[in-house]
RNA sequence: GGUCGCGUAGCUCAGCUGGUUAGAGCGCUGGUCUCACAUACCAGAGGUCCGGGGUUCGAGUCCCUGCGCGACCA
């Protein structure tokens, strides 16, 4: 069969800007994203569910690359297992973000000169819902433009009604097990967002700060005592107002005797008594330890030990002032004073009444606000507390027996170390925004009901109610976000044949924020793990190794990358640079070279596209499997080889998909997600295979008509489908461009290489290895006129001897390729002919020769063949010192032993060609 | 302070359970506008695998130790 001539002309680049949102829109279209749940084998379907939740981006946020990074993982994943065959899910959404998005809010009332506490509540709220209907959700759309092939008819998000009644569901059923409890606690409060935080959200940072020591005086026991004092070490001095005690080790024998006294507290001029207590350190500072149990936890705990009074001694906003139980605690000069500013104050103060004893340069970490860096407050107030040791206990257990597998590895040991030192989680907000606590007072009889549905009288008393003011953290709501996205709590289709789901792609910094509380919820209200298997990746950083950040200015807009390289382009790049747990180094300054992997890679496909329907045509190709193997030349059945080990090499890099019986082995446990690796094999397979021998290969058959030729259009066509359908996860645009031209066999019109079927190995017949002494003598007639310094474009002529019958054969039928590849006429001999020539020796004994009168240098050539000897006597002084030794032979592998022997054979045959071809030309 | 990780080519990184002459991309050098591709092709240079000790027939790979860097947690 005769091909036609090309439809239509195909561009010399491939130009993102025209194809992209087109093929984007033809798939969504056609549904090729959406998943339908009587598909799934759970609900009696016959394909593997396999499901990825997307880490809900804020609802506010605007894509920057490690979003970029996060969703290109997914969906290389999501987009494999699809044509893998499972019925893959990539469930789509956003997080309300209460502090973040009511810090937008905020900002704007600010600038017109309000606060949210002018507004008022229900205003605000409007206000800030109308807000993120306007703008929210832009990073979804912007997911759109990297390739991202979520289901988009199932986006969530977090403070809808239905992820709602998820929430309230979620807090009546703990707050009925009394795993929810409020209490009066010293909690992480945040100055300038006005709530409190989870131990999580208060992040460590070191500071070089200063270790003040003050003198407390001691009361006298009668009037003639001699004056003494007793001295404490704080880093926080401003505390001292709210100071009740001062404590010392039981055991220490300095103190021993003053336990029981009092001392004068100074400027709040109040008395205190100095108590034993094991949390003191006797080699701190000086072994005695001012307590503020309002404004430290662990003097809080001494303060219940020791039933101490807790003065809360400052405000909301962080500056001084009797809040309770601190009646006279505070001077009227300094009531009212920010935090710091009191701080110098007091200092300067304690320094003129004598009481300041040294200052030292102290190395500490302090906790800041995960959201605005404010350095955050301890003070006691009343928090919503969930327990978490019962809830942590089965999260521990799923990894510790395998039923989740956290990659990279290292990761497992920290998430254990986190839950088995686990503290309550404190999930009160003091915000607007946000799923407001779902229990109602009564101020008639007290009682407290917590309840699904809004509550409107007491169901004690019937008297009034008022709401919780407080709302969750956000966190709360994420934390059941493998679920409550598929309907729970109701008993949906989703739910059945898409939970539990499979991976969850994230960033090693949520690990516990948002991972663990998952898992935890999951075991809690579903029963069952949320997935099998959590994939941390690293970073996205700048060239100096500084995470990127919009507020450092060292950002990459993803989208101005899709804008001038193409989604392609960024997701080859990221995906080809992703070792597992690896960072990503970007730089900023320069795009083009950050780029230019995905952006080259991409041009190379578009233009093997290119050759390939120029020469082989629009008119469908035969069906490979009707092609006789027979007919196949040592360059087919090489490619197919080639195509074989390229989908192994892809598969080993990617699966296992999931463990097989719930619970990983041993031997797959951190098998797979090698996305790399899998870059790797894939691209060297179109590129470094595909393009670079066998299409030069094929040029020649492809322009001689008969049946050869429809043979080579046949291994062309169905390698470069089968390379389109291993690269397609990475990059699908380009590939699905491509795909839809090729002269597929009985492909239907609308079909989609998106959801076209993975690669599977074919059986060969014939020597896959046949052909690599073709691509040897190219490379070595290639190497010799590189030293000589022939230019390509001078023709030469050249002979091979070929070492067996049957490299004879593979040199007979591939000879105009070697002639093409090499730039060279060649003549087959029996012998080497005589005279001054260059020579090449080849892995199987073939010799090439090329005489190159005139061009050739005896003496370089000598030099170049004596040097070449001298490396492998070398090699071969090794080996031989190696196969000597009794040890070696006796101890290592028998099939390691045979390998070196088989190799000294050939290396010392090699040697020899080379000495005889050094004596007959350079005369010994 | 605790736990963990990292240190391989100029740069970014691969190197699985110890076993060929340690790889890739980018960059670099030289040569090519060869009829798909100069965003390409061809050839090449470049590595004491951080230092030291040990285990082993054999160590980039395992153990100890020193130095440097980083992360998480207190």
């Amino acid at each position: 069969m005769e091909s036609t001539p090309i439809p239509q002309e195909l561009p010399a680049q491939f130009d993102h800007r025209d194809v992209e949102a087109e093929l984007y829109a033809r798939w969504e279209a056609s549904g090729a994203f959406r998943a339908v749940p009587e598909r799934s084998r759970r609900s009696g379907g016959d394909r593997a569910p396999y499901v990825i939740v997307i880490p809900p981006p804020n609802v506010t946020a605007v894509l920057h690359m490690g979003h970029g990074l996060n969703n290109t993982v997914q969906d290389v994943v999501v987009r494999w297992r699809r044509m893998c065959g499972d019925e893959a899910l990539w469930v789509p959404g956003t997080d309300h973000a209460g502090i973040a998005t009511q810090n937008v809010v905020e900002k704007q009332l600010a600038r017109e000169g309000k606060t949210r506490f002018d507004v008022g509540r229900d205003a605000f709220i409007a206000r800030t819902s109308s807000f993120v209907e306007e703008t929210g959700g832009t990073i979804l759309q912007q997911l759109r433009a990297i390739g991202a092939s979520a289901d988009w008819t199932r986006t969530a998000y977090t403070l809808s009604p239905q992820l709602s009644r998820a929430v309230r569901e979620a807090f009546v059923r703990l707050y009925e097990k009394g795993l929810i409890y409020r209490g009066h606690r010293v909690i992480h409060w945040c100055p300038r967002c006005l709530t409190s935080l989870s131990d999580e959200e208060a992040e460590h940072h070191d500071v070089t700060g200063k270790l003040y020591h003050i003198s407390y005086v001691l009361t006298p026991v009668n009037a003639t005592e001699e004056p003494r004092t007793i001295t404490v070490a704080t880093t926080r001095p401003e505390t001292m107002l709210g100071d009740v005690a001062v404590a010392v080790h039981p055991d220490d024998e300095r103190y021993k005797e003053l336990i029981g006294r009092t001392v004068r507290l100074p400027i709040a001029d109040v008395e205190i008594p100095i108590v034993a207590d094991t949390y003191t350190d006797p080699a701190f500072g000086s072994g005695a330890v001012k307590i503020t149990p309002a404004h430290d936890p662990n003097d809080f705990e001494v303060g219940r030990r020791h039933d101490l009074p807790m003065p809360v001694i400052m405000s909301p906003t962080g500056m001084l002032k009797e809040v309770s139980d601190a009646s006279g605690r505070v001077p009227s000069d300094l009531d009212g004073m920010d935090r710091m500013e009191a701080r110098a104050v007091i200092v300067k103060r304690l320094e003129g009444m004598g009481r300041l004893v040294k200052v030292e340069t102290h190395h500490h970490s302090i906790r800041q606000c995960y959201r605005c860096d404010t350095v955050v407050e301890p003070r006691l107030s009343e928090q919503w507390f969930v327990r978490m040791k019962p809830l942590a206990e089965p999260a521990l257990k799923a990894v510790r027996e395998r039923t989740i597998r956290i990659l990279p590895e290292r990761w497992e040991a920290v998430y254990i170390n986190w839950l088995e030192g686990i503290r309550d989680w404190n999930i009160s907000r003091q915000l607007w925004w946000g799923h407001r606590i779902p229990v109602w007072y009564c101020d008639g009889c007290g009682r407290v009901t917590a309840s699904q549905v809004d509550v409107h009288t007491c169901p004690a008393c019937s008297g009034p109610v008022r709401q919780d003011e407080d709302v969750l953290d956000t966190w709360f709501s994420s934390g059941l976000w493998p679920f409550s996205t598929l309907g729970w709590p109701d008993d949906t289709p989703d739910l059945k044949a898409f939970y539990p789901t499979d991976l969850l792609v994230t960033a090693p910094e949520i690990l516990f924020f948002w991972v663990a509380r998952m898992i935890m919820t999951g075991f809690a209200f579903m029963g069952e793990t949320p997935f099998h298997t959590v994939y941390l990746h690293g970073t996205v950083r700048d060239t100096n190794h500084v995470k990127m950040s919009k507020s450092l200015g060292n950002g990459i807009d993803p989208l101005d990358v899709v804008a001038q390289f193409g989604a392609d382009a960024l997701r080859y790049t990221v995906i080809a640079g992703m070792g597992l747990g690896a960072d990503t180094i970007l730089d900023p300054q320069d795009l083009e070279r950050s780029f230019a992997p995905g952006r080259n890679f991409v041009t190379k496909l578009w233009n093997i596209g290119r050759f390939l329907l120029t020469n082989v045509g629009a008119t469908p190709v035969d069906a490979l499997d009707d092609i006789g193997t027979e007919r196949l030349t040592t360059a087919d059945t090489w490619i197919l080889g080639r195509l074989n080990a390229a989908i192994t090499a892809c598969n080993d890099a990617l699966g296992p998909a999931r463990p097989d019986r719930q619970v990983w082995a041993e031997g797959q446990k951190y098998a797979g997600l090698r996305l790399n690796e899998y870059t790797e094999a894939a691209r060297g397979f179109a590129w470094s295979e595909l393009a670079d021998w066998y299409l030069e290969a094929a040029k020649s058959r492809l322009a001689t008509p008969g049946h050869d030729r429809e043979v080579v259009r046949t291994v062309l066509v169905h390698c470069f489908d089968q390379a389109l359908r291993l690269l397609h996860p990475i990059v699908p645009f380009v590939s699905e461009a491509l795909w839809q031209r090729l002269p597929i066999p009985g492909r239907a019109t609308d079909a989609f290489v998106a959801t076209s079927a993975w690669p599977v190995l074919r059986t060969l017949s014939g020597n896959p290895g046949a052909f690599d002494v073709v691509r040897e003598a190219v490379s070595a007639i290639r190497q010799l006129r590189s030293d000589y310094g022939i230019t390509p474009g001078k023709g030469i002529h050249g002979f091979a001897r070929p070492s067996t019958a049957a490299a004879h054969a593979v040199f007979a039928s591939e000879l105009t390729t070697i002639e093409r590849l090499a730039r060279c006429t060649l003549t087959l001999v029996d012998a080497a002919p005589e005279g001054a020539a260059a020579h090449q020796v080849l892995s199987d004994g073939t010799e090439v020769i090329l005489p190159l009168a005139g061009m050739i240098d005896v003496e370089k050539e000598c030099v170049r063949l004596k040097g070449e000897v001298e490396n492998l006597d070398k090699q071969l002084t090794g080996l031989r010192g190696r196969l000597a030794n009794e040890n070696f032979v006796a101890r290592a592998k028998p099939e390691v032993v045979e390998g070196e022997r088989a190799r000294e054979r050939d290396w010392t045959a090699r040697r020899e060609q080379l000495a005889a071809k050094i004596t007959s030309l350079c005369g010994g």
